[in-house]
DNA sequence: GTACCTGTCTGGACCACAAAAATCA
DNA sequence: CTTGATTTTTGTGGTCCAGACAGGT
C-alpha cells in the first residue's frame, strides 16, 4: 500500500485521492483526474509521508513532513516536545492544477515536479482548493484570492482540535481517528478560502438546492435550515437545537443504527451520539458535548466531527467511512456559520424550524410507489381501522366521502 | 444507583383486491 | 414459438399495537 503510484506503479505516489482511494504520482493524478468533469471533482491531498497510505491532513513544520491524522497522533502525542510542534494544514484540491498552482497550495513542498502543460485548462476553472478546515473560524485567513491558501495552525488551534478529539477518549484507537479523518473528507463542493468566484457561485447554488442524495433526503433550501439553525451554538446543541430540529435529540446510537435515515438527518450530533457507546471514557464524551458552550470547541467540532450526511452508523465499517470520503457534503474551510460572529433573530429561526417541520411532514423517505394504479385504488378503498374491507362490508373510513357506514 | 411510571416515537402487521407475473395448455 | 387462459404473487394506505427509549419521580 502506498509509496509507489497505484496507477503507474512507477513513480513515487504524492497525492491521495479519497474518491478513488488511491495514491498517485502527480502525473497520473493529472491524467486520471482530467478524464472527465466528475473525476476532476475528486478531492485530493498529499499522501502521508510516514505511512504512505493515508491522506495527509497536516504538515509538521519542525519535522518537515506531511502526516495523516493517525501518524500525527502517534507522532505528536508521545512527548511534550513533539506535541508543541507547529503544524500547517494540508489543503485539498480538485481539478487539474498546474505544478505552479500546486506549489501555491502546498507552499511547503519545494520539490513539486512539473507535470507538463495543462491538458485540461477548462478544468482549471473548476479547480477548488479546500483548506482542511483547521482555520479558526474567528480568525479567517486573510487572503481570499487564492494566492496563499495554506493556513498556519497556531498551537491553540491544534489544542482545540485535540479537545475535539478528546471525546474519542485516551484509549481511542488510532483506527478510530483514522475513521474520523475519513469522515472529514472533502469534496470539490466544499467551501474554502481562495475559492474562485465561480466556485462560490456554484456553492451558493449548492446550498440553495441542497440535495442529499445519499440518504434520499431532499432539502431544497439549505440556508432555510442550516443558515438559520446553525448560527447559534445553542441552537445547534441546546435543548431546542438541531437535535430537535432534526428530530434526533432523543435518539440513541441504536436508534441511529436502526433508522439510517435519521442518522443522516442527525448530522454531527447524531454521529457523536451514535459513537458514544464506543467511548470508553465518559468524561471524554462529555468534553465534546460540552462544546456547545465553547466557541472554540464549536469550531473544533465542526472541523473534525464535521457534518456528514452519509448515513453513518455505529456499525459502519472502516470501508464505509472511507466511502464517506466521497460524500459530497462535508463542510470545511469556511468559518462555521453558527459561530457567534453572526446572530439570527429568533423569529427567523422559529420560522425556519416551522418550514422545516412542514417539509419533513410532506417528505417521502424511501417510499416509492411502483404501481400508480394500485396506489390510486388504495387511495379510494374503504377501511375499518385502517384495514381494507371487502366491497359492500361496513366501513368506518371512506377516503372519498370520509363517511361511515355505521 | 435502581425501579417504576408516563409520554413519545417507531416499525411492522393487518386487511381486500386489482394488477402484474408466472405457469400451463 | 406464439397465444390465450388460468393461477399465483405483489403492492397499495390508514390504523393499531408492541417495543424501545427518555425523562421524571
Amino acid at each position: 500500500m502506498g509509496y509507489m503510484c497505484d496507477f503507474c506503479g512507477d513513480q513515487r505516489s504524492m497525492v491521495y485521492c479519497r474518491s478513488d482511494a488511491a495514491c498517485l504520482c502527480l502525473s497520473c493524478d493529472r491524467n486520471v483526474h482530467s478524464a472527465n468533469a466528475l473525476s476532476r471533482r475528486h478531492s485530493r491531498t498529499l499522501v502521508c509521508e510516514r505511512c504512505n497510505s493515508q491522506p495527509a491532513f497536516i504538515r509538521c513544520v519542525e519535522e518537515r513532513i506531511s502526516l495523516c491524522q493517525n501518524c500525527d497522533w502517534l507522532g505528536h502525542t508521545g512527548s511534550t516536545e513533539a506535541s508543541t510542534h507547529k503544524k500547517q494544514a494540508v489543503n485539498c484540491y480538485s481539478g487539474c492544477p498546474s505544478a505552479a498552482e500546486l506549489s501555491t497550495i502546498w507552499s511547503f513542498v519545494l520539490d513539486i515536479p512539473s507535470v507538463g502543460d495543462s491538458t485540461c485548462e477548462k478544468g482549471m476553472s473548476l479547480m477548488s482548493i479546500t483548506d482542511n478546515s483547521l482555520t479558526n473560524s474567528m480568525d479567517p485567513p486573510q487572503s481570499k484570492d487564492g494566492q496563499d491558501v495554506s493556513v498556519f495552525i497556531e498551537e491553540n488551534d491544534v489544542k482545540n482540535i485535540d479537545k475535539s478529539s478528546d471525546w474519542m477518549g485516551s484509549s481511542a484507537m488510532p483506527e478510530l481517528r483514522t475513521k474520523r479523518q475519513n469522515v472529514n473528507s472533502t469534496s470539490s463542493k466544499t467551501c474554502c478560502p481562495g475559492t474562485k468566484a465561480s466556485d462560490l457561485e456554484e456553492d451558493d447554488k449548492f446550498y440553495e438546492d441542497f440535495n442529499m442524495d445519499e440518504v434520499d433526503l431532499n432539502i431544497e433550501n439549505y440556508e432555510e435550515i442550516f443558515g438559520v439553525a446553525l448560527n447559534d451554538p445553542e441552537q445547534l446543541f441546546g435543548n431546542d437545537g438541531i437535535g430537535s430540529l432534526f428530530g434526533v435529540k432523543d435518539m440513541s446510537g441504536a436508534d441511529l443504527n436502526r433508522r439510517g435515515t435519521y442518522a443522516a438527518e442527525g448530522s454531527s450530533i447524531g454521529l457523536v451520539k451514535s459513537m458514544q457507546p464506543a467511548i470508553s471514557n465518559p468524561a471524554s464524551a462529555d468534553s465534546v458535548i460540552s462544546s456547545k458552550t465553547d466557541p472554540n470547541l464549536c469550531f473544533a467540532t465542526q472541523a473534525h466531527s464535521s457534518i456528514s450526511f452519509s448515513g453513518l452508523s455505529v456499525e459502519s465499517s472502516a470501508a464505509d467511512h472511507q466511502d464517506c470520503g466521497a460524500s459530497p457534503m462535508v463542510l470545511m474551510g469556511e468559518p462555521p456559520p453558527w459561530c457567534p460572529e453572526s446572530s439570527f433573530p429568533s423569529t427567523s429561526r422559529s420560522s425556519a424550524v416551522m418550514r422545516y417541520m412542514e417539509k419533513k411532514k410532506t417528505r417521502k423517505f424511501d417510499k416509492k410507489v411502483r404501481y400508480a394504479s394500485r396506489k390510486a385504488r388504495a387511495d379510494v378503498r374503504r377501511r375499518v381501522k385502517g384495514r381494507f374491507v371487502k366491497a359492500g362490508d361496513a366501513y368506518d373510513y371512506d377516503p372519498l366521502n370520509e363517511t361511515r357506514s355505521f
